[in-house]
DNA sequence: TTGATATATTAACATATGTTAATATATAGT
DNA sequence: ACTATATATTAACATATGTTAATATATCAA
């Protein structure tokens, strides 16, 4: 969109966009990155918090590093993630918002 | 979250919030309502413009007519769609910008 | 090095999703 | 009423997705 209005999206956008949009798409998701957006939380917390398996939590987070929504760090024997997208992190929020008005 | 900081979602919530998101997580649904942003168009138009068959959009025009993303009015045997809800087509908008970035 | 704990990976499975062809329904013109 | 055109619906199918148990890998403590 830098010189005319344009409505056809290139394929790399549509992707990028469309993948985004299903990292929030599901309610384990949506629950761990809010969960995350209140601080930093090992795999095994995060299962804890939200009633979930381990390997269940660990698939999930696989999807949100490769988008980069999340970081981690070790610490011994455990990961801590944390949020490390601040604009999807916003999104998130503000539909949360909007969702229950 | 009106008196006190709440870090768990309830169910309508994460609901509505997961359904919105994942609405917006398909190149094909996407592009229609990328489409949709710029104007008016029959269920036709919008597969001509998208290469698409009639069936894929008038299926992917329920999904988005349930979450009450578009709205339609019939012209004769035509059958309009355009959007009707501008937070969604907002969030749309700034996730492409920050794709494109 | 052995045992305990935390996380990741693999494989299997059930369910959800997206597309398509075929058909039904609705509207308009004659 | 008949025909043509536009849209919706149904059923079938292929693929994607999410969860789980089992197992592998990594780290730590003794």
């Amino acid at each position: 969109m830098d010189t005319d209005e344009q409505k056809i999206l290139d394929e790399e956008t549509l992707f990028m966009v469309s993948q985004t949009f299903k990292a929030l798409s599901h309610p384990n998701r949506i629950r761990i990155l809010y969960l995350l957006a209140h601080g930093e939380y090992s795999v095994n917390e995060i299962a804890e918090h939200l009633d979930l398996k381990q390997a269940t939590v660990s698939h999930q987070l696989v999807f949100l590093k490769n988008l980069r929504l999340v970081k981690y760090r070790r610490a011994g024997q455990s990961i801590f993630y944390s949020q490390d997208d601040e604009h999807v992190m916003h999104t998130l929020n503000e539909m949360i918002e909007h969702a229950q008005h």
